[in-house]
DNA sequence: CACAAAATAGACAGACCTGTCTATTTTCTT
DNA sequence: AAGAAAATAGACAGGTCTGTCTATTTTGTG
């Protein structure tokens, strides 16, 4: 879209930085001085390739989401043919999540939280990722022969962004079995 | 247990304040002096009643809590007698909750967030709420027939959090229809 | 009334924040 | 090698933040 788009070394470089220290510690928390500091770049190279801090937060989440929902479907495609089992496998890939090294929950969850105003562009930008994984969980659950594919989604999506919080908050992967159990049951009831 | 837990007017009043503006724009965003000037009150009393900014905000969030669970009750106890419709009526009040002016999420799931290490004492007041509203949850799914009460209460411990997601994002309150059905089937097969 | 406790305004410190600007150096391309 | 583009350090502005201090006034109580 904008000129900032084009990938560079240096944008990379402060995106991936950004990122570590925005899920580490909160995007507000989290200062442009601490990101150069880290970074060992410029201030004005920062603002050359973003025009604020909020820019640069809404382009790591974006490239974050990509990566995210890559993620979820390489996991759903090793997992075979079997339609109840390609949708099962999203709940293996959020507990391999939970039990990865650094986890702090979810950083969509976590920027709708800290820009709680429905109308900012963070907050927007955060639901968008929502809503796109929530869009590919419907097509796992059509496939897999659910009767109300949206609805069953939905509430998929229910027990993973509450499961997210439970074991950001406990530091275990166990809400991920709960919710994985529960979602075999709720698929089960919506493909009989 | 401290000095500053005793009540006085002054103090009712800055919480009264801290909590609006906390939940309107988020415990980092609203700073010390914004909180002042809206309550009309000077900086050394506020330091007279709490020790720092930090107290202030678990103070809040402790008083929520009691208040919270009690509006709760209210409704359990409003639905009569019947233990299925107990434990359901708590979704009916997530319901309304969805729907009550000036709603942006759960302030508890939002300071899990912007406190995102487990050991900040912000981030363990916020998850205790958590873990109250669990508690009884599972009495209501004991008294349901629950074969394993525990273990769906967790459940419905993370379709309601999923479904406060959910609500802030969309200001709808759809999601609570939504995880009021599943809690309804999830029932039924736990009680069978 | 008199005394003590609580609350007040407002200055202050020291640090941090985002974003801008300039002058210089490095890097890339031709 | 030469010119253009990118990155650099570092000062700077203007504002915000939490928390402290003092001197004064208000409030509540015996």
């Amino acid at each position: 879209m904008s000129a900032a788009d084009i990938s560079s070394p240096k944008r990379d470089h402060l995106m991936a930085t950004a990122w570590r220290l925005f899920y580490r510690d909160g995007y507000r928390a989290v200062g442009i001085d601490m990101i150069l500091a880290e970074a060992g770049v410029a201030k004005m190279t920062l603002y050359n390739h973003f025009a604020s801090k909020e820019e640069l937060i809404i382009a790591v989440l974006e490239k974050r989401d990509c990566e995210f929902r890559q993620s979820i479907i390489a996991k759903v495609e090793a997992a075979g043919l079997d339609p109840e089992q390609r949708l099962l496998a999203v709940f293996d890939w959020v507990e391999g999540w939970f039990g990865s090294e650094g986890f702090r929950g979810c950083a969509f969850i976590r920027a709708l939280s800290e820009y709680p105003d429905p109308a900012h562009p963070i907050h927007q930008t955060a639901w968008h990722h929502k809503l796109a994984v929530l869009s590919a969980l419907k097509d796992l659950c059509t496939a897999a022969g659910a009767k109300d594919a949206e609805s069953l989604a939905n509430t998929l999506g229910l027990l993973i962004d509450g499961a997210i919080i439970a074991a950001h908050a406990t530091c275990t992967t166990a809400p991920a079995r709960s919710a994985r159990a529960t979602a075999a049951s709720l698929l089960k009831l919506a493909a009989a």
